[in-house]
DNA sequence: CATGAATGAGTTTTCATTCAT
DNA sequence: GATGAATGAAAACTCATTCAT
């Protein structure tokens, strides 16, 4: 479960090879993602080179640039893959939640504990997520932002109804959240790491969260 | 006031070997901080050459090697002299207020103030802070713990006083809280950085954490 | 034979990772250790930049890089590839002489007949061997010894004959011959290096120390 | 006697400064050039700093551009003060020894003796004399024709008196002896560099010569 | 599709030399 | 004369990318 959600057989887009090699590993692309996430995760993205990306993913050099324009894409769909499954599990796995704060806080659970299970690729999306403010801008932010309106759009939700405090935007709620789960997923990648830990953590960040954002009335 | 804390005469360990030129420019070490600060954040510390640098600082290339090791200790130095400056800064302004609450409220906006008067160091401080996972565990973590006991030992006060709930760690609270803060200065560096914004937007996050922070017994 | 003796097809170690191009140029590692020779010769290992190695070896900068460690790589390599090669000559093509003296005469001919051919790779060997006392010590010499062993053996063998004084250590006269012979090349390489002149020197050079050698008894 | 032949007050050419003051070291000049000849030896020519030279003579490093060209003319003077004093010593000291066998062995010893208390000038002269071809045909070369042409002589004066072999020309008798010295003196420096062995090698190199190079006649 | 040898543009850093004090 | 901070030209080396096989 929480394997597929993030990684799995992926959407295998590019070059989806006529005959399915029953059996060969995952697909190729998929193992270069997943090489590349190990290897940024260890060196950094700028310290990593493009030949340790295809030594880790048992292809050749040249292979990458079949399936990515060049290293700078191979970082881009790592964020665009896993960013758009992990938004479509929240979705998928809370849809059918009613309260808000109940499924905040399973959204909050949910993410970290993705997490939780792959320290590598917390560690990418918190630290090589800004690695370069150019690939920043250009491509992470726009989709983060669906992230964020996702989140907002749940947080305003809660105002309409009445249980989430109507003084702070529900834009600022949801980056606030994110900050506080990145700052958490960062200090545990780079950190300690224990097993555990994460979980605990989510645990009492939904109830600062959830006392917080929750509107005067209904406290 | 703003500008003196984080910037100001700097302590330009380096030369200055002999004489004191009580002429000149600010000192040549200072310059080489603010022109890497202005660099890194419009270009990121990876795209930025040395050269660039030097240029920006009116320097010859070769200088700055007279007062960093490399350019990886250029960052490291922003770090260091901003945080420990940003440290003092909150720590003076606000030790002599007594109510916890009232302390954090106020740390929160001199925080997001000081940011606010310098985007591209709020530009540098959140992202280029984690260019590297290397510089990230080796340097800026050390420095960036003493900001993170700063503000848990003011929550754990809290917590002795009945004032702040005890079901979350203080470690917990200040991570989250710098996440937050950090989460919404990464968005306005980025994004569009309006005027006034990040100041209206400090009150909303103080509200959200107090509220969210306080012990049951005192809602 | 006597280009075959220094040069030929060589070791070729690092790549030819997989095919073997039995058609393209000799050989690119043998190729930019012939360029390395020609142009260290002329200029002089330190003057001599990397980029005019490549260009007189018909490859680009880096494929250097892939052959070598480094500029002092390629230096290394020419001494051991044709340090190697010389013994092994000198070896082979005496080794069927009985006579100590003739066998000694034999190579101080054949020695200084190879570099008659070879003006630049007398050069390199003589001035640039001693460029770096780093070098000099750490690779050189260890090389530089079997050559003395050599020398010596044949020294001692005469000794043990009765046909070579005893008074004089094997070494001794093994470093002496070098350094006779070392110091003939030296200025011949550097000086007029008029065709023949070489060859006669050898022949007086073989005299005098050969009559210097001599045991007393068999004068 | 050692000492003073090599090294001593020295010509003190370039400024020879108004006062003298009786208490400062040596001469500037000298002190430069003796810590130049330490740190060469060391480090090597292309290896060593001017800064380093500076730092070793106690001067700063502008100090030195007052004394010479640039770095390459600390070198070549180096060579021009010692080789001169070399030969001014040999004449000087050997000037009234009538028999030329006698004389050459005296010179032998005196040239082998004076390096043996001066490693780093022997290293200097064996090793660095050849770190670049240029500087070596250019400057070092006219200078070490003297020495050439000085034992060159000698032994010419020997072939007039019968005494010296007429079948070997008089400068490859003067190369080789100069080689056999060098080699002797270069694995000296680099390797044990042991008190007496200089010394001891001295006799035996003298004999091997003398009986090599003596007229047939008078053996 | 896959490979990996070859390329060569691009960058940090060093260090001899200068010159204002 | 002496100093040493500043200069900036120069060069080794790296590594993303290409393309012949």
């Amino acid at each position: 479960m929480n394997e597929s959600a993030f990684s799995s057989a992926a959407a295998s887009k590019e070059p989806t090879r006529g005959r399915k090699k029953d059996k060969s590993l995952p697909d190729k692309r998929e193992r270069i993602l997943r090489a590349a996430i190990k290897v940024f995760a260890r060196k950094g993205f700028y310290a990593t080179r493009v030949s340790e990306i295809a030594k880790a993913a048992g292809v050749a050099d040249g292979t990458i640039y079949l399936y990515f324009k060049n290293k700078d894409d191979v970082l881009i769909r790592i964020f665009e893959d896993r960013l758009t499954k992990l938004l479509d599990y929240l979705q998928k796995e809370t849809a059918d939640i009613l309260g808000v704060e109940a499924r905040l806080r399973r959204i909050i659970e949910l993410q970290l504990g993705l997490l939780e299970g792959q320290r590598d690729l917390a560690e990418v999306i918190t630290v090589n997520l800004r690695q370069s403010s150019r690939l920043l801008k250009q491509y992470a932010a726009p989709l983060f932002n669906q992230y964020l309106e996702f989140i907002a759009s749940i947080f305003a939700k809660g105002q309409d109804e009445g249980v989430i405090r109507k003084d702070v935007h529900p834009f600022v709620l949801a980056r606030s959240l994110w900050g506080a789960l990145d700052g958490i997923a960062l200090t545990w990648a780079l950190g300690d790491a224990q097993p555990g830990s994460l979980n605990r953590a989510s645990t009492q960040i939904a109830s600062l969260f959830l006392d917080g954002s929750r509107a005067p009335s209904s406290r």
